[in-house]
DNA sequence: GTCTATATCTCGATAGAC
DNA sequence: GTCTATCGAGATATAGAC
């Protein structure tokens, strides 16, 4: 059996992700981790932000590991990065259009009103794209190359993210996929990637 | 002098965007307003509900006519794109990475908890889409592509305005910017954007 | 460590004078 | 159409018994 805390965290960082921070109340929380209001303060003396940031950093690892995984057991990465998207899109359609990212909600809610749960996202997407581009060094990719397509990547999750849960339709998703697979693909076969190009029309 | 339901309109729609729905407490809204309580209910007697569907709209309307104004005055629309993408960038970092996407924070908080505030978001971002998609066929891209490559540029958009201001940065929005102009370039150039090849490594 | 009761505050919303 | 007073519910947080 789990522990309380555990409980506790694994249900603020689920509410968090599908209702944001301001909408999940303590109540909802304890209520969902059947546990007391009380053992809430008691492991988390600093209150709901100090929860906050657990339950950020907490889904950060976890989806952390899943990007991990998602390299590491893969021939190449072009393949790797198609089905992380798939799986992805997947999994959104499976839960009602529910789990796509687990921390974009609050990252938006507190980018301007939390300073600390800010960098708490902020260090959560750095580590992704930092993992990210780890895999495509790993795969041949020049360190600055890498860390660019590694946020394209992001860039092109996170969006498709909010317009497949905001349209309940998986296209954006695929399309964000196959423009990510191409990135990676076009950068795995020697050429110049077209995001290195800066401003190309400018 | 603005009158009192453009005036909460106008702060509503400004605190959404900032603090999300769930944050922003009606109280809030009318003092920014410089308006009386009562007010809001007089003129939105379906509430903060109502109000936020309105805000949305409001948003949207007024985002869409600056993503129309972005195609309309330029030579070619991947100069368009690129341009928009950097005032977009420029903007952001002058309001102190606050102000990006009028409608995201909302749209990403009430996607599995309300759903006719989900479908207000979701019709403006199909609204940003087909202006945009509109743009791109004046252009000479095929109606297929454009709808595509739309969606892609929103994708990137919205993914790099959420890291943008989570990580106070805009160096995702100038990758993101990068690859939205040359993807429209190529298309234009008549090559296969890579986004039509779908599952190209699955 | 867990639980309940409760304090204090703010929320969205309403009533009614003006 | 504007304003104030206020309602009931829910918020975060605390106290203290067990």
């Amino acid at each position: 059996m789990a522990g309380t805390k555990e409980r506790i965290l694994d249900a603020s960082s689920g509410l968090f992700a599908r209702q944001g921070y301001s909408g999940t109340g303590m109540n909802q929380i304890v209520a969902e981790a059947e546990a007391a209001l009380g053992s809430i303060y008691h492991f988390f003396p600093g209150g709901k932000e100090e929860l906050g940031q657990e339950a950020i950093r907490r889904s950060g690892a976890f989806y952390g590991e899943l990007i991990e995984a998602a390299f590491a057991g893969a021939q190449d990465v072009a393949r790797a990065v198609d089905e992380f998207f798939r799986g992805a899109a997947q999994h959104l359609a499976d839960t009602g259009y529910a789990d796509a990212c687990p921390i974009a909600t609050v990252a938006l809610e507190v980018a301007s009103t939390n300073d600390a749960l800010r960098e708490a996202t902020a260090s959560v997407f750095e580590d992704w794209i930092t993992k990210t581009a780890g895999a495509l060094r790993d795969a041949g990719i020049t360190h600055a190359q890498a860390r660019h397509l590694a946020t394209l990547m992001f860039c092109l999750l996170e969006g498709a993210f909010l317009l497949c849960r905001a349209t309940r339709s998986t296209a954006p998703l695929d399309i964000a996929r196959a423009h990510a697979v191409d990135a990676v693909a076009s950068a795995l076969s020697g050429g110049v990637d077209a995001g290195t190009l800066g401003g190309a029309a400018g």
